[in-house]
DNA sequence: TCTGGGGTCCTAGGACCC
DNA sequence: TCTGGGGTCCTAGGACCC
């Protein structure tokens, strides 16, 4: 048996969590540079705010009903993350972290007469804990578990906690669902399911394998065979490494200057630099890429380009070399930049780490044990404590984030305040 | 002025091999 | 008239997720 925890509207959540005057009130959080809303209270739901609904556009609107916003505030959320993730932990060993907001549990080695109960309470100790409200679904698959959980957030009478069992009317409970509703239905796929009169996800079910292996690829396939209720999507408690890094911002307005560029590809290595470290990986290829603006009539220009490392590496310093180099090939003079990436992949294990004469080993153990030291520093000190110089100091090109609250459980300086 | 960021997996098609 | 067959590997693009 699979049991889906869900944060209910997350980052809203966290804000409510440390600010106690936001519950019952409409709350949306922006993404990055308050460009649209990402997490809306059930009271914002309710006053037909969209996902993705821009901010500039609804500004009015949402001062006219007194919608409170604020701009994601990533380290607050992380932490209240690991929050909920270790509540879990406690009640069930088998867990998969499967994003910021969502786990799946296990309960195979759960001997508990009544599983729903059991993820009631599970429930109730995560909101009495960390705060944070969650939904829980159970079933004997992923897919069916997702299913029962959006079932519980959508039915009230549920109490946040539904399960799908021998009894469950399975057929009624599924032609009630839209296939776009099922994990793993997107946009694309509904219409194609649409086409061809499926319109409900028992339709789904019952469709043919040949004609979903054929439309749908195999992964549609594993869609259907787990609305069967045979387990095809496997439970991953320990989360592989990486394939791919990156990092990537949109400019608050746009950049045409190849130095302000430099600064932000400097600064975006050296994040992504330090997930590869993280995760003990070297990475054999550095990514840039770069964009205008595609929502207005400037002119447009995006490319991307990469360079092989004759060895592997997670010093910022020469990823960060390799990055300009391949940032100078793809600027063009002239077009108002609004987007920039770098990306790393052909990541490889630090273990398995081959030596070729092109570096002495004395020189790359100095060179680890560099970052090791700027890593330590700057999670005691605060990110960017220590940075590469190529980085710059004003940074114009930083993101917008005006609506920013405390980063209440991760800075001693943005401690609440009990009065 | 203004439209997020970070991932994974699958497939078709091309290059290449013998 | 007449131009093989079987395979692997890589990549770009497209789908999906939160």
């Amino acid at each position: 048996m699979f049991c889906l925890v869900d944060c209910n509207n997350f980052y809203v959540s966290c804000e409510r969590v440390f600010n106690p005057k936001l519950e019952k009130k409409p709350v949306v959080v922006l993404s990055n540079n308050d460009g649209c809303v990402i997490s809306r209270s059930n009271q914002a739901k309710a006053l037909n705010i969209k996902m993705g609904a821009l901010y500039f556009k609804n500004k009015d609107f949402f001062k006219e009903r007194g919608v409170c916003v604020y701009s994601s505030n990533y380290p607050l959320y992380a932490d209240m993350s690991n929050r909920v993730m270790s509540v879990l932990k406690r009640f069930c060993p088998d867990i998969e972290i499967y994003s910021i907001d969502e786990a799946f549990l296990d309960f195979k080695t759960i001997y508990h007469k009544d599983l729903l109960l059991y993820a009631k309470e599970i429930k109730e100790t995560v909101k009495q804990w960390t705060g944070i409200p969650v939904s829980v679904g159970l079933a004997s698959t992923k897919t069916l578990a997702k299913a029962a959980n959006l079932y519980a957030k959508k039915n009230f009478e549920c109490q946040g906690a539904f399960e799908i069992n021998d009894s469950t009317d399975i057929e009624a409970l599924l032609s009630e669902i839209s296939p776009e509703d099922i994990w793993g239905i997107g946009k694309q796929y509904l219409s194609i399911l649409k086409a061809n009169n499926i319109n409900t996800a028992l339709d789904l079910r019952n469709a043919s394998d040949v004609w979903i292996k054929k439309n749908l690829t195999i992964s549609g396939l594993r869609t259907v065979w787990e609305l069967r209720g045979r387990s095809c999507i496997a439970f991953e408690m320990v989360s592989s490494p990486k394939k791919q890094i990156g990092c990537s911002r949109s400019f608050p307005s746009a950049v045409t200057k190849l130095s302000e560029l430099e600064e932000a590809v400097s600064a975006y290595v050296s994040a992504a630099a330090k997930k590869l470290r993280r995760q003990n990986s070297l990475t054999s290829y550095v990514g840039v890429f770069l964009l205008t603006n595609c929502f207005n009539d400037r002119p447009q220009y995006s490319n991307r380009a990469g360079l092989c490392l004759v060895e592997p590496s997670s010093y910022t310093p020469e990823l960060v070399g390799a990055a300009i180099k391949v940032l100078k090939v793809i600027f063009r003079e002239g077009y108002r930049y609004k987007k920039l990436g770098v990306f790393f992949k052909d990541i490889s294990s630090l273990e398995n780490f081959q030596y070729t004469f092109s570096k002495s080993q004395n020189n790359r153990n100095r060179q680890n044990s560099l970052m090791n030291t700027v890593d330590k520093l700057n999670s005691s000190l605060g990110t960017d404590a220590l940075k590469v110089a190529s980085q710059g100091i004003s940074q114009s090109w930083r993101m917008r984030q005006n609506k920013l609250s405390f980063r209440f459980t991760t800075r001693w300086s943005e401690l609440p305040v009990v009065k």
